[in-house]
DNA sequence: TGTACATCAGTGAACGCGCGTTCACTGATGTAC
DNA sequence: TGTACATCAGTGAACGCGCGTTCACTGATGTAC
């Protein structure tokens, strides 16, 4: 024997989270079913209830999860490494986003899903998330721009735009095939250098009217 | 009587479409019950077979429905009005898009959730509007910059890029409440501004490295 | 206008199916002596 | 090391429920003469 009960049992954990993870991609969250999970794992549906309390705890584990995997990400890519220019930070920061995507796939996907659909919730809790992300940004920029040109609602605006255009990125790399992931991290960067570039030049830029 | 039965019909067809969107903003297009709209229209559930082959024909007509909405819209933005600098175009556009997605409110609702969650052939259906959506701009770009100095890629980039903080603001106005439509509106306003300041200043702009 | 017939939106019973959850069970793994 | 007992991951039967869809029906509306 190389295995140890608590092992095996942590072993089907996982493959049940697994098997869910997968199964949330064709029917959302909301379409989850035990007897399904469990006829993927390979174990009768009755086993399940020796790992959740329930269907709902099941997706409660699976939001916490993929949120675990959101804020590895963000401390990532506030994790300071030396380059300091603008197009430095951007570049690195859409570096940081394509690896972590990449190597969570699943957690991602799960997120950009059940961000627009899942039950109000599970929604409010991901939002929330993006949110407490956007005040960070704009709290940086506050540090990085002239208030007297720069209200809070230009912060708001600015930090959200960055946000959404990460989360855009994200949400390409989900579905995009591994030989386009280099193209959508191209238009990430180059979309991303141009709003600093109109954020660099916002009052002070020539009139554009 | 001041109905005839063909109109009676017709209401009842409508009451089916305006429950189903209804029901779907809490349980997505594949949650959606035909027992679930029949109690909520008032008929039994075999009734609704008099107006649609079957529950996936119910979810085909909410899908036209939504993109005819959505067409509208694109069509709107695309009216030319008389102003013509960026800014004005893109004060308009801000205008239309709120008008139109508080007109349609559902319609949108409808979109945004099953552009992300919903099944795949509705999925790409509601994202090669989109795409087309951003051809479109691309090429009107095209006609107002320098080729020397914007590649194909970064028209890609900078029509993406408006269409996804255009995306995102019916996605705001969507889950808002009317007395925050006018600070998301504007907040989309500064931010297309922002983009606007970065296309005009690309590459041709002072260094920002 | 009045009558006889056709149409058809909505009814109600019935079907087989997959769902989440309960319960008493089995038998291999783990532990105490 | 060997034995007797405890634990507990996984089993299998059963439950009530909502689902989509079928079918033969009813009775008010519409039409032909």
């Amino acid at each position: 024997m190389t295995e140890t009960r608590a092992e095996q049992k942590e072993r089907t954990r996982r493959a049940i989270l697994d098997a869910a993870l997968d199964l949330t991609e064709e029917t959302g969250l909301a379409g989850l079913s035990l007897r399904g999970v469990a006829k993927r794992v390979g174990i009768v549906p009755t086993a399940f209830y020796r790992h959740f309390d329930s269907i709902d705890a099941l997706g409660l584990a699976l939001v916490e999860e993929s949120l675990v995997s959101l804020r590895a990400m963000l401390r990532a890519v506030r994790q300071p490494d030396g380059a300091h220019s603008p197009i430095g930070i951007a570049d690195t920061s859409v570096r940081v986003l394509v690896e972590h995507v990449h190597a969570q796939r699943a957690h991602f996907g799960f997120l950009a899903r059940e961000r627009a659909a899942g039950p109000a919730t599970v929604r409010d809790a991901i939002r929330r998330e993006i949110e407490l992300c956007e005040l960070d940004l704009a709290t940086d920029l506050a540090r990085l721009t002239d208030a007297r040109t720069w209200s809070a609602l230009d912060l708001r605006a600015a930090s959200g735009l960055i946000v959404t255009l990460m989360v855009t990125a994200a949400e390409e790399l989900v579905t995009a095939r591994p030989d386009q992931e280099e193209t959508i991290a191209q238009t990430a960067r180059t979309r991303l250098r141009m709003v600093l570039i109109g954020a660099l030049n916002w009052r002070s830029g020539p009139p554009v009217g």
